[in-house]
DNA sequence: GCAAAATTATCGACCAGTAGGTAGTTATTT
DNA sequence: AAATAACTACCTACTGGTCGATAATTTTGC
């Protein structure tokens, strides 16, 4: 993993717990084995790391997923799918989704940050729609719009309650 | 309204913006007309003013929800007044729920911040578990985490792509 | 094939600004 | 006399960011 790879994931997991604000230059070089005048080099400003992370998020959520046709066609429900991809980062990850967390705090953050995050919300509602047309859903933009909504929302109350009951719960 | 009412009202509109790490006692005390070593005559730290900030939220939400039986009896349905608070936090403040926020950061957030975060949940899962008991739901507990998890996020995703009807469409 | 030039990735030193917090003091009110 | 509510001055720690320097590598021109 090359350096700038490093420092995308420590930041990554920093913003997952906290938000934009809770990682900085000089914990992300420390922890990767550089110096934080270093980081500048990959990274000009907190803004670029920021939007490249929730890029990158963004293009590797949607890439999990895959298609929901082909998905339809393999007899899997990608409703399903993408609950359970909610589940992992939940369950395994023990984070918030990162364009969850930023997107409550989109209104302070840097505008290349705040498109970013709105690209990851727009492009899971187009996935969401063809999933639920897929599945035969009388008004899919809807269908889609709740489906992450309350994902997202119970996502947020599990963690803050310390008890993946809860999103179990809401998603069964 | 006394200095200290000023600087919670002060704290909560940066705080439902940006969340914890948004605002700082020397913006506060100026947006109220003191120094900010003033400000630790009311709040010794800053977990002290972000605890109390959420506990008054809390009080407050309740205490304009009323109580479920009562709305049931004037024959209003307590979900409809319910996710209206929502609304009107949505549209009217054009801001985040403050602990929809704070819960998302909850991870780094101080102990006594976290706490109240979560008795704010707690209290409004007890509220709506009540509500739907009333309104005959089978599973009340499960409507309750859905209700909530649904609104947090509509509210979060309509923020961020800065567009109210999404909101709409999820709680139609 | 090889020297010159450019690129990549790092560093140490430093900057101005801001953070939360403390100590001791001064008025005002009870 | 005591409690309240503010002040000035200051502290240490950290923030994002800039500067010029330094090797190591890669590309280019002859």
């Amino acid at each position: 993993m090359s350096k700038k790879e490093a420092l995308l994931k420590a930041a990554e997991n920093k913003v997952r717990l906290g938000g934009y604000s809770n990682f900085s230059f000089r914990e992300l070089a420390c922890e990767v084995g550089i110096k934080s005048a270093s980081v500048h080099y990959h990274f000009p400003t907190k803004a670029d790391l920021g939007a490249e992370l929730a890029h990158q998020y963004t293009d590797s959520f949607l890439a999990a997923l895959g298609e929901p046709s082909e998905l339809k066609a393999n007899g899997k429900n990608p409703i399903d799918v993408y609950t359970q991809l909610f589940r992992r980062a939940l369950v395994t990850d023990k984070k918030m989704c990162l364009c969850g967390l930023l997107g409550a705090e989109s209104d302070s953050l840097p505008d290349k940050v705040r498109l970013e995050v709105k690209r990851f919300f727009n492009q899971n509602l187009t996935w969401l729609s063809a999933a639920h047309l897929a599945n035969g859903e009388p008004n899919p933009a809807q269908a889609a719009i709740q489906t992450v909504s309350l994902l997202e929302g119970a996502m947020m109350i599990s963690k803050t309650l310390d008890d993946n009951s809860y999103f179990e719960l809401a998603t069964q």
